[in-house]
DNA sequence: CTGAAAGCGCTTACAG
DNA sequence: CTGAAAGCGCTTACAG
């Protein structure tokens, strides 16, 4: 029975059979410290035992565990990004802007998406809290972030970006959505149009609700009465927009002109004018690549992205360095691009 | 002195005061093991020891910390994804689908850009491996992938996308570069064009050679003969391509067509063309966000970069699941789209 | 210049 | 149903 007893088979699941500082030491006939000395570069080893530990590391194919790093030394050197979509356009140059930063001062991006959907915000933050990031950066889907505050408390650096934080004092750094919507209303109301229709995102967006407050206040200041009927805000897929679009330029009494509340919506109302034989005016918030090109080129209220997420990033490791500032709400400007379309007289 | 002796102030730096399931165990009055099995909702706990623990875990605001946890499970269920640049829309749709799949097998994603950087992809890939991710989705930035075999061979799960490993053998999925690129091509010539230009990004990218094979394939079917003016091949920002655009449009015998090796690429030749009086046929490899509203239609030949994300992805967790099929060579195919630009005769 | 011991916060394998 | 001990792979604080 002894001879023929089965043996495990494949002992080991995968993974797990990587060679540790222990094994290094063993095959270099050094101590454990010794290995962890020249594995981090620090000083106090001979020439010659730093040489018999670095061919054991490089037989073995030895790499540090940052995870058991990690644990003894507090601090992970990661920070997380919640978002809403990383498949749109505009966060691209924000994400890229944070990982640079973080780059800067050596840590890497933990990435998530939530969707707009507030519960998979908060599964995602928690699940990176879990993970111990050193920070985090926050596009907010939900607007209740009290959850957060037992991870702030214990240390956890949080800046939002975009939109602010619901119920909790947190660092923001967010565009001038309602001076940048005022502005590009009151740029369309300066070429000639009073019936000006608002197309923007869902309303328990914070964005959505400044920028329709922007056009709202560009109408009062000219003195325009504004008709329920030349407000939509709702979800910015392309058959609610299209849709909404279409019934402001029908009826009786359509309107003249468009403010789109983001880059997803004007892309759509473009498509929609580009089927119209009279010229509508269009100013869009949110650059878009291309929109020179069109004809008539968009009209655009740009904000940098890549600001955002630089100025979000820089101030999420400035927390990190012990700075203990009050949270503070930073505001960019916007800025007006000229191209055309917002600058159509009104139709008939 | 014992009464006015200093204490310290601050006493933690911050973070590391969170408290630990000990902590919890302490103040519920119950052991460190169960502690453990209420936070992991394992089976064999009262009621009442439950709720006890609970409350304990609520007060003091615990979080379990998945660094120790990982250390001692093995798999950090955490996946890297090294790409070229986050803000290139291209890679959008692609992170959000491997994300998407990810979050579908309860994993986190880091991201990284390797800014085309050989060096800076190396460094980015072996920190994701020091932190232990179970598996790596690669679009290479370099040509010599050897520094990743002991990781492999220590279990890091690992898939290419886009282009190929260099020098290893591993799973890659990609595009039909050299097909797309031939039927582009093969378009433009059965439109009537002859001399046809062909703008790339640099050489030692994979995709800009099989392009350029294309390219030549479709010349050589057709018996036209390839004049080395027509081809011109380097780094995708506007200013090197714009240049190649103008100095293939000049000259006494200009191209009367260009096939755009990739989006970036495009952008700036329709830019370049929007300025000329003469019609220019133009077709691009990548599809791009308007381009159905510009005038005339950019005509593409499209990939599908979230497919190309998932199928890796499932590669991935299929490799992390345990499959020891042989690397494999995933080509997807790609679509040509025809909006009118590719469709135009040669001028003059 | 070098190393043995303790500990980071969990889970595993056992024992009661 | 419950818990004490050992261990994951490192770093820290000391001692020689």
């Amino acid at each position: 029975m002894a001879e023929t007893a089965s043996r495990p088979e494949r002992p080991e699941p995968r993974y797990g059979n990587r060679p540790t500082m222990k094994d290094v030491a063993a095959r270099a006939g050094v101590g454990l410290k010794t290995v962890s000395r020249v594995v981090n570069g620090e000083p106090g080893v001979t020439p010659d035992t730093e040489r018999r530990v670095q061919e054991a590391i490089d037989a073995l194919g030895f790499r540090r565990n940052d995870s058991a790093r990690v644990l003894r030394k507090g601090r992970t050197a990661s920070i997380g990004l919640v978002l809403e979509d990383l498949a749109d356009p505009f966060y691209g140059p924000l994400s890229r802007a944070v990982e640079e930063v973080a780059r800067a001062h050596g840590a890497l991006l933990i990435n998530g998406s939530s969707a707009e959907d507030p519960e998979r915000e908060q599964e995602l933050v928690l699940a990176l809290c879990a993970r111990r990031v050193d920070g985090l950066v926050v596009i907010p889907a939900g607007d209740d972030h009290r959850y957060l505050e037992p991870e702030i408390a214990a240390g956890v650096a949080t800046v939002f970006v975009d939109r602010p934080a619901g119920k909790i004092d947190a660092d923001v750094v967010l565009s001038d959505s309602f001076g940048g919507a005022r502005d590009g209303v009151a740029h369309l109301i300066a070429h000639g149009h009073r019936r000006i229709g608002f197309i923007g995102d869902q309303p328990r967006i914070h964005t959505a609700i400044e920028r329709l407050r922007g056009y709202r206040a560009a109408m009062e200041d000219a003195g325009i009465p504004v008709e329920e009927e030349w407000m939509s805000l709702g979800p910015t897929d392309p058959d609610r927009v299209g849709q909404a679009t279409e019934t402001m330029l029908g009826g009786p009494e359509p309107v003249t002109a468009i403010f789109a509340g983001n880059n997803r919506v004007t892309v759509t109302v473009v498509r929609v004018l580009a089927g119209l034989t009279r010229p509508v005016a269009l100013v869009g918030f949110d650059d878009i690549e291309l929109a020179d090109l069109l004809k008539p080129g968009v009209t655009v209220v740009a904000q940098d992205a890549a600001q955002l997420g630089r100025t979000a990033a820089e101030r999420l490791f400035r927390q990190l360095d012990g700075a203990s500032d009050a949270p503070e709400r930073i505001e960019l400007p916007t800025r007006l691009i000229k191209r055309g379309s917002g600058e159509l007289p009104p139709a008939g």
